[in-house]
DNA sequence: ACCCCTTGACTACAACTGTCGTCAACTGGT
DNA sequence: ACCAGTTGACGACAGTTGTAGTCAAGGGGT
């Protein structure tokens, strides 16, 4: 069991989380719940629920459980990608590569970046065959 | 109100008429809901409720309803695609490129189309500044 | 007339998400 | 010793999604 899915809100917090590297309900409550007017309760709900799904790790100190993700934030993003491409998009990037091609979606960094990609994945290619 | 979310299944359902221009629940259960072994009453549902946000129009023709989408297939992926990014990904397309620039996600066809926009967007940018 | 199949409209239900309120235990002041 | 704030653990509730069963009405064939 464990894994499992995992909801937007949810998938926020716990990229909270693995940024700060560990935080304590009352922190991820300060940090993240103030600024969108969530109740501490709710939280700590949140926290619990990523923890039974085996998102979170908690750890006592000094009387209180600080909590960790158990995944970096980039990496917890790219399965999400990965998530949504498989399901929404049949495993095709085709449908995203239409969103990108719409212009001022992308930065110059990220546009700089994509080439980059591009142009390792072509030489990538080519060593293969 | 109407607008609104959608589900994966919905949204795989609504993509589906979609792309069949337009059916009736009779043809959708067939076509789409057997392969995937839903019950027809499965399938009304879902459309019922496509229906209630707004996404699905339907006309009584010859005494059964024919079900239409409002918005075309790529429409519909490019504002799933759209909602993904925004909520998930802060509306930075960045991690969607880490995953890409994972070799093997993405076909020879599909990154012979990543160059052809890397190459198109460059192109727009030096014209417009 | 009668039976069968399709269609529509409901009702239902469980899981998952988003949100809380509340209660009990602990910790620090004063 | 006493009050206030913090922390944990629950229980709750509404809305969304996925999935179905059931029932009544209409159409056709025999």
């Amino acid at each position: 069991m464990s894994e499992s899915s995992i909801g937007e809100q949810e998938l926020a917090l716990l990229r909270h989380i693995a940024d700060r590297g560990s935080l304590t309900v009352g922190e991820a409550a300060e940090e993240f719940g103030a600024g969108r007017g969530l109740a501490r309760s709710t939280v700590l709900t949140m926290m619990e629920r990523l923890r039974g799904k085996g998102h979170l790790a908690r750890k006592m100190v000094d009387g209180i459980y600080r909590y960790r993700a158990r995944a970096s934030s980039a990496e917890l993003l790219k399965g999400a990608v990965q998530r949504f491409v498989e399901r929404n998009l049949d495993g095709s990037v085709s449908p995203f590569l239409a969103y990108l091609s719409e212009a001022d979606r992308i930065s110059d960094a990220e546009l700089k970046e994509l080439q980059e990609i591009v142009a390792r994945l072509n030489a990538d290619r080519r060593k293969e065959r």
